[in-house]
DNA sequence: CTGTTAGCGCATTCAT
DNA sequence: ATGAATGCGCTAACAG
């Protein structure tokens, strides 16, 4: 029974004739040791939680390939759970987590500053990773979201626009959003341009007939920044339906460089991230730090660099203002 | 102790103060049963197993959304896994499934009529569910591939198209594919109409350039008809790069109907399936046989309506032979 | 190098 | 309605 057990888990320490035969049998009867009561010896279960606020945003699913790849190559394998940017859910997702004896867990908050689900979490002791995330008191795994919209308003200003709004997603759910909200004022008021214009689109129903009203106004911008790209391509909608030409005669930007964007006419011009690359990084922090037992900490964290991608979807202002 | 068990097991079986006393005790020092005891004495996770092809589809991603609700609407948890297609991964995945306890499995698979992992399922005697694969051997969630195809051909014949063109994704590793085709080619043999004009596309990474091919032939297709919504978005791509306006000057009509498809512009249009519900109804099939312990039988399968998308990338043909 | 033993935390008899 | 005892299948410590 112990050597049985030594097959399967320190093979050099069992004589090979040995090793052969044990296996051999257990082929033949279908045997392989039993997850749960390893699990219950070795009080680890070698599953790791994945906390998403939902996979119909393909920067989340691309994001869960990574996670899956990379845990599944450490031995590892994931028990993922959705929120839908819901912090009643978040805070039960962890829970349930914790509960099914997960390892470890890595997770997508809405704020960590002030997530209850984190707290849990430091509580129970249990080592995790936030995504896209980033706040100075947890290890993180993401972009500089604040950089990267003042690059891209650079672009756009150089490109001759002044007029430029925000289109952002719900921001009371998202740092992202609000980082990259921040970003997008730096950037507008660097270059002495009025950043109050930011419309909030919180209800994917409705996205598009709100930008679509922004878009008929007389006075209407010349450049959307969007603070995802699923609101850049319903943006993009948005304008042709208002009957302006992209980029022509509006110019849009997104943020997160998910994969379909790419093959989108126009192209999505975007900042990309590393979205599988991202999971993948959260989930070595995360089984080193199991691994080698040392606590997981804030200066762990991780900045990824972000590019931009060119795509079609911008081009210089039209009908630049006369100066005078 | 066996009270505590009961107090979270079979609530009504303790006295309702001791219940409240023991809850409050629980909550205190933060004690909740762990679910690795728990499945080792009940022989039973509740946690479903899922294999899917990959998530960078988001017709995946939106049937694994499904899954995911489904599931922890019943109290499962699931733990899925992704085969990029290969075969040798899906065995692996159902291996790695099976070993990790999980009560049973819902799964989309190449060919289940030759799938190793299915007779791997069969003799562990393990509960599962296709998903999108249709097969008369094995319980199904899926929705009728053959005739949704037709249907589109006809409509495009409506319109006026002769010369249409399948493009496919790789046919071998999907049986959807192959059922796809079949409905193409007997919707365009009842009209009388030339149904050899197939392109297989089987990576993503030259497709736009082939489909590009095939579109500045002299002779070149007034439709094409795509086997999934990925490739009709790069044909789209394609179209627009060999100067064509879609759908002025070709049709382009898509399979699954992923959300993202609804916001582009021209707005896909594509034959739609169900996605997330093809999840739940999958786990719901599941959950049940679990539940009453009842066998899982290929007469329970499910065939589910898909419907026509209208959208905007489809067109009268525009030059019209003249008849003699 | 291999066998014996104990106990991980729980659900489930069987008593009480 | 509650408590005591058993074993689910495994790993780790120890003995041989």
């Amino acid at each position: 029974m112990a050597t049985v057990s030594r097959v399967f888990n320190l093979p050099d320490k069992v004589n090979a004739e040995t090793r052969a035969h044990v296996l051999e049998i257990a082929k033949k009867i279908g045997y392989f040791p039993n997850a749960s009561a390893r699990s219950l010896r070795t009080q680890r279960s070698r599953v790791l939680g994945v906390v998403l606020p939902t996979l119909l945003n393909p920067v989340f699913a691309e994001c869960l390939d990574g996670i899956a790849q990379a845990a599944s190559a450490s031995g590892y394998a994931i028990l993922p759970m959705t929120t839908d940017y819901k912090l009643e859910q978040e805070e039960l997702a962890v829970n349930q987590l914790l509960a099914g004896n997960v390892d470890g867990m890595v997770l997508v908050v809405s704020n960590p500053a002030t997530s209850q689900a984190l707290v849990r979490l430091r509580v129970a002791q249990l080592p995790y990773v936030l995504a896209y995330n980033r706040q100075i008191d947890h290890p993180c795994v993401s972009v500089d979201n604040e950089l990267a919209m003042r690059e891209t308003v650079i672009r756009l200003v150089a490109l001759g626009h002044k007029r430029v709004a925000l289109i952002s997603g719900q921001l009371a759910a998202s740092d992202r959003a609000q980082q990259r909200k921040r970003g997008f004022s730096e950037g507008m008021r660097s270059h002495g341009l009025d950043d109050s214009n930011c419309l909030e689109v919180p209800f994917v129903e409705t996205a598009i007939q709100e930008i679509g009203k922004l878009l008929r106004q007389s006075n209407r911008p010349t450049a959307l920044v969007c603070s995802n790209d699923l609101i850049a391509i319903r943006s993009i909608r948005a304008a042709h339906l208002a009957g302006l030409r992209v980029p022509q005669d509006i110019s849009i930007t997104g943020f997160d460089g998910i994969a379909i964007g790419e093959d989108m006419t126009p192209m999505l011009s975007t900042i990309t991230q590393p979205n599988q690359v991202i999971g993948q990084r959260s989930v070595e922090l995360l089984v080193r730090s199991l691994t080698e037992g040392t606590p997981l900490n804030p200066s762990d964290s991780l900045l990824l660099a972000h590019s931009f991608r060119q795509g079609e979807s911008c081009a210089p202002v039209a009908i630049p203002v006369p100066h005078s």
